[in-house]
DNA sequence: TGTCATTTTAAACGCATGTTTAACTTTAGC
DNA sequence: GCTAAAGTTAAACATGCGTTTAAAATGACA
C-alpha cells in the first residue's frame, strides 16, 4: 500500500473517533507508520488532507444520493417524508464498499465537519456539492408542499443538526445503549431509528405565529 | 466591577461565540482588560472557569426547570409532548435576567458543552444536575407511556443533539435567516420553532423492528 | 505609619501543534 | 550505470497554548 493511502486510512479512523481538531498529525503518521512530514509532502497541509478524505466519500455519495432522491420523487405520486429520508439509507450504506472491511466512517466524519474547525468544511461541502442539498429540499417540498420556505430552512437545519450530532457521538452512544439494553446496535440501526424521528419533526404541523 | 466578574462576562460572550476550545485565555483576559494570569489566580484553571460559568446559570435554571416540569405534570391529566417541551421555555428565558442587558448565552454555552472538550462538561452536568434529566424523562413518559425505554433513550439523545446543535450555531443561522427572509429572528423565536419539531420527533410512531 | 495579606503584573516555562528544511534513499528512464 | 526526479527521513522551526513564577502594587487594619 502506498504512503498516501496509508495516511488516508489511518486518518479516517482517527478523525472519526476523535474529531479533526482532536487528532494530531503525529498520531496519524504514527498509526500509518509513515514519517511525520509525509502528510505535508503528499497533501500539502492538514486541511487539504481532510478535504481529500471527504472528497473520497463525497465523490461516490453525491451522484448516488441525487439519483436516489430523483428516483423517489419520480416514482411516487403521494411522496411521504419517510420515503424521502429512506432514500438516504441505501447510498450511505454503499459507502461501506469503499472500505475493504468494516463500516465506513463517513457519517462520523460528516458530524465532525460541522462541529470541528469553525465550519470550514461546512463551506467546502455546500459549495462543492450543492446538488445534494438542492435535491433534498425539492424532495421535502414535494412531500410537504405546505411547508413555508422559512419553516423549511429551520427544520432542515434542525434535521442536519440531529443527524450530525447523532453521528458524531454514535460510537459513545452505542456503547451506552449496549450496556443498558443488552441489545446490539450498529450504525444502520441508529439511522433506522433516526428516520422516523426527523421525518416526524420535519412533518410537524406548523403553528401560526403569535 | 471586580476582576472575577469581568473575566466571567468576557468569557461568556467569547465562549458562546467561538466555543470553549476555540477561545484562548489570552483572548478572554484581553477582552476583560485584566492580566493573563488573573484567570489562573481567581479560578485555578481554564476548566474551572468554564465550570464556574456554567454553574452561574445552572444553579438558577435547575430548580426553575424542575419546578416547571413538575407543575406541568401535576396539572395535566392528558399531558402532551408539546406541553412538556413548552415547560422549558419560561425557565430558559428567565436566565436573561442574569444579564443586565441582552439575552443570556447559556444555550449556546450548553451547545458547546457537548461538542467541545471531549464531553467533560457533559459529565459535569449529568452528575451535578441529575434532577433535570430525571424529571424530563418522567414527563416524557407521562405524555407518551407507550414509548419503550430503548426508544426513549435514542429519541432523547436525538432531541438533545437537535437542541444543542441548533443553539451552538444559532448566531450563524440567525444571520442567514435574516438575510434570506428579511424577518427578525431571536433566540426565543428559534426555541419556539424548535418545540414542535422535537415534540413531533419524540412523539413519532415507533415501528416494529425487522 | 507600618505591616501583612491580597491582588496585579510582566515575564518566562513547558509543552504540543502544524510546517519546513536539508540531507539521504529509492525509483524510473535512458 | 548514470542521472534526475520522487519519495523518505530526522531534525529543527515558529507559533500558540495553559500555566507558573516572582516581583511589584494595592488594600485592610492595628
Amino acid at each position: 500500500m502506498d504512503t498516501k493511502t496509508k495516511i488516508l486510512n489511518a486518518a479516517e479512523n482517527l478523525f472519526a473517533d476523535k474529531g479533526f481538531t482532536g487528532t494530531s498529525l503525529r498520531e496519524i503518521t504514527s498509526a500509518a507508520e509513515v514519517n511525520l512530514a509525509a502528510v505535508n509532502y503528499h497533501f500539502g497541509s492538514k486541511k487539504e488532507l481532510i478535504k481529500a478524505l471527504m472528497k473520497r466519500y463525497l465523490d461516490v455519495l453525491s451522484p448516488e444520493l441525487q439519483g436516489s432522491l430523483q428516483r423517489v420523487m419520480e416514482d411516487n405520486e403521494n411522496l411521504t417524508l419517510e420515503q424521502v429520508f429512506e432514500a438516504f439509507v441505501e447510498p450511505l450504506l454503499t459507502l461501506n464498499q469503499l472500505k475493504e472491511q468494516g463500516t465506513s466512517n463517513f457519517l462520523q466524519l460528516l458530524g465532525h465537519s460541522y462541529t470541528d474547525s469553525q465550519g470550514f468544511l461546512r463551506w467546502f461541502i455546500t459549495t462543492n456539492y450543492p446538488g445534494i442539498i438542492d435535491n433534498f429540499v425539492m424532495a421535502v417540498h414535494k412531500a410537504y408542499p405546505e411547508l413555508s420556505s422559512q419553516d423549511m430552512f429551520w427544520r432542515l437545519h434542525f434535521t442536519m443538526g440531529t443527524a450530525v450530532f447523532a453521528m458524531s457521538s454514535t460510537s459513545a452512544l452505542i456503547d451506552i445503549a449496549q450496556n443498558d439494553f443488552n441489545a446490539e446496535v450498529d450504525i444502520e440501526g441508529v439511522i433506522r431509528r433516526l428516520i422516523p424521528y426527523v421525518a416526524a419533526g420535519v412533518g410537524a404541523n406548523t403553528v401560526v405565529a403569535g
